[in-house]
DNA sequence: CAGTGGTCTAGACCACAAG
DNA sequence: TTGTGGTCTAGACCACTGG
């Protein structure tokens, strides 16, 4: 060893943060490989490796078999962002939540939404819009389509005591998803529900979920004016 | 061993996702302990806890010290979101990269933003504007505040050269920062540089850099009409 | 108090890719 | 070809926290 003695991987991890926030490693240099650090350290090698790779991961480090770790010349930044329950969003605010489902219907989606949820031909789905409510104001206007298919009783669900987002998370596992974050203008029906003036900018989230190949359910979520959402990297 | 013989920690991560999935391990459960998983896998407990760590990471399990691991009741999902470099998100999309910078100067901020910045008093900052663009088409518009107290160098930078952004990251590195999304209206002279609609609704992102307790930057961009911000989970 | 996850260690072998 | 990171193993000790 002939640095000083770091005994754990956040330790070795702050260091490591520290040369690079310091330029003591400038971006695109190439940083000693993982036994060298360990013997600077004091540390198992496999203590090294656990700190860069979390660093790694964060987007600071470029790291390549036999080509060694560099300092990232263009750190792209990962930010990591929560998508609660709304339900969970609104009471962590301390407020009521509620919501109210405002229409049901069967039909086979707009061409451009089952062109997302890949189906095939004008299959049927279940439509529906409603609102949520925080504190009674309303805080986003949802419009979903669920592909019954291949959703075992989606057919007796009440959706007017469960919001559709809770039956689905508890009742149709996905295995991943598809995020869009955009900002819409407000129409006449979304201005009347958030009494806001037409043409409102609204925030917007469209999110289509899978279960392997299989669209289950495409929504997009419009938020109340003002609405924000945050992260920090 | 009493299971299948799983010989990575990926294999072992796939197969807790098929359970969680399947609901052979449902939303509450307690599932068996790293020993037990172990052995039933045949492998080690450290790759049992690599897989259930990197799984707990995204939220699909809960982990406490004592009381074991259980499938998450709420599983917020969380999405990584990469936080591109202007310039390389548009060099991706094979177009050319080009900015303008529009303005220039040097005065205190409005108090909203120096609030965020956590600025004492009227300090001055250096501001400016500038315009991104892709293929010559107006792709996002930036509002930029740097403490120049904090910066050294910022004097003599060339905005009309190199962007602020590329600057910054280049001369000025950060600790951490803080991001916001939202939807704001294009006002006149937004609508300009779009060349849309006074009133059209655009995304916008803010965000301030930190290098520990001191702003660097305070940055809004706002992006033209239609811009979406993907992701998955 | 005792059971669980969190982590460290030393050594080993492997996969990948640069030269 | 060979140096690098990626990973597995067995064993150990520790930190936290539920009962």
């Amino acid at each position: 060893m002939t640095g000083q003695q770091l005994n754990n991987w956040q330790d070795v991890q702050a260091e490591v943060l520290k040369r690079i926030q310091t330029r003591f490693w400038k971006p695109g240099d190439l940083i000693p490989n993982e036994a060298e650090l360990a013997n600077e350290f004091g540390c198992a090698r496999t203590t090294v490796n656990r700190a860069l790779r979390s660093v790694a991961e964060s987007g600071l480090l470029d790291r390549r078999r036999k080509a060694g770790t560099r300092v990232a010349l263009n750190p792209v930044r990962k930010a990591t962002l929560a998508i609660p329950i709304l339900r969970r969003e609104i009471e962590a605010k301390n407020q009521l939540y509620s919501h109210a489902l405002l229409a049901l219907e069967t039909k086979p989606p707009p061409v451009e939404i089952g062109a997302r949820m890949k189906l095939d031909g004008n299959q049927d789905c279940l439509h529906l819009t409603s609102l949520h409510m925080a504190d009674g104001q309303a805080y986003a206007s949802e419009d979903r389509w669920i592909n019954q298919t291949i959703v075992p009783g989606i057919i007796e669900a009440d959706f007017a005591t469960i919001s559709a987002n809770e039956w689905l998370v508890a009742n149709a596992p996905f295995t991943h998803g598809d995020i869009a974050f955009s900002a819409v203008r407000a129409d006449r029906e979304i201005s009347n529900q958030f009494s806001a003036p037409e043409g409102s900018a609204l925030f917007s989230i469209e999110r289509t979920t899978w279960n392997h190949g299989n669209a289950i359910t495409f929504v997009q979520m419009i938020f109340h004016p003002g609405y924000r959402m945050h992260t920090t990297i």
